[in-house]
DNA sequence: ATAACATAGTTGACAAAGTCAACTATGTGT
DNA sequence: ACACATAGTTGACTTTGTCAACTATGTTAT
């Protein structure tokens, strides 16, 4: 993979799913959410991530801004929070029925969105495209690992 | 395309993928720009964005943050501006050769960054990745003229 | 020609997304 | 008990935008 041609074509693709994601997100997220809210709701619930810690570190920002918006879940009774027993200083979270509705919601959002890109495309168009997107996870999924064990 | 199992896949690549992409350009971007600036940049120069409006239009943005974007180059020298002779609405926007520099040090970062996702990959598996890449392009090419026919 | 309207860009006020450093409270190792 | 590390909070700040009102210019219809 060294040719001009094959770069220009990741670096378009790039840029454009990017923005096509971006812009999808801003209008299907119509509930009361930003999409960074949606964003962290849902990987809380995929990766049960349970504490302020583990999602700042997740997400790969800043734990100030994930305990002000896991305050604002609480306000919204989107979660609950309870003292670990055995760790004082972390705060488990939990949803709560209200916070578990809403991630269906967003959940079948998201769906209708992956639908709505993919809807004319051909059966093998869409094989190619999904063995593409299997490799590149597990090739990035690899990639996070070397960054672990690197620091 | 209406498998779970498909569609699970293809939201986690996007996930990782977004993820991925926005946490190198962070690292990769450490000139002086912001990364979004890095962005606007490289969109007015790929796509001949010429005036405020096109740039705001074409990224689907506000145009009033776009004008104090480049009010900001103009002072770093990066762009200049001259009134369109048939349009004295218009300022139209040219590079610098220091805005030109500095577009060519983006784009040598922005290849590497490639080049660091898809190094161990195989000639075979790039191969499938690079088809699906097109094909989505093309399918998003396609959404893009349908959204500007609807409006 | 001129009134009515549309478009390009600027500005002020604000909101949303995120960072940084200092702090409290708790836990761990010696 | 002291030193050190970790979890979370808070205040101040920056970055990334949005919205509405404005000025200046251009277009259209009468």
């Amino acid at each position: 993979m060294n040719q001009d041609n094959d770069i220009t074509l990741i670096r378009q693709f790039n840029r454009q799913y990017t923005q096509y994601l971006g812009v999808f997100d801003k209008e299907i997220f119509n509930t009361d959410l930003t999409w960074s809210e949606a964003r962290i709701l849902l990987e809380m619930q995929l990766n049960d991530l349970e504490t302020v810690t583990s999602i700042a570190h997740f997400l790969k920002v800043d734990k100030a801004y994930i305990s002000r918006i896991i305050k604002k879940f609480k306000k919204q009774d989107l979660i609950e929070l309870v003292q670990d027993k055995t760790d004082g200083r972390k705060q488990l979270i939990t949803f709560t029925p209200a916070g578990l509705m809403l991630l269906e919601t967003i959940d079948t959002a998201s769906n209708a969105q992956i639908n709505n890109l993919f809807t004319d495309m051909s059966q093998a168009d869409m094989s190619i495209i999904l063995q593409a997107m299997q490799l590149m996870t597990t090739a990035l999924d690899t990639k996070e690992e070397d960054n672990h064990v690197a620091n």
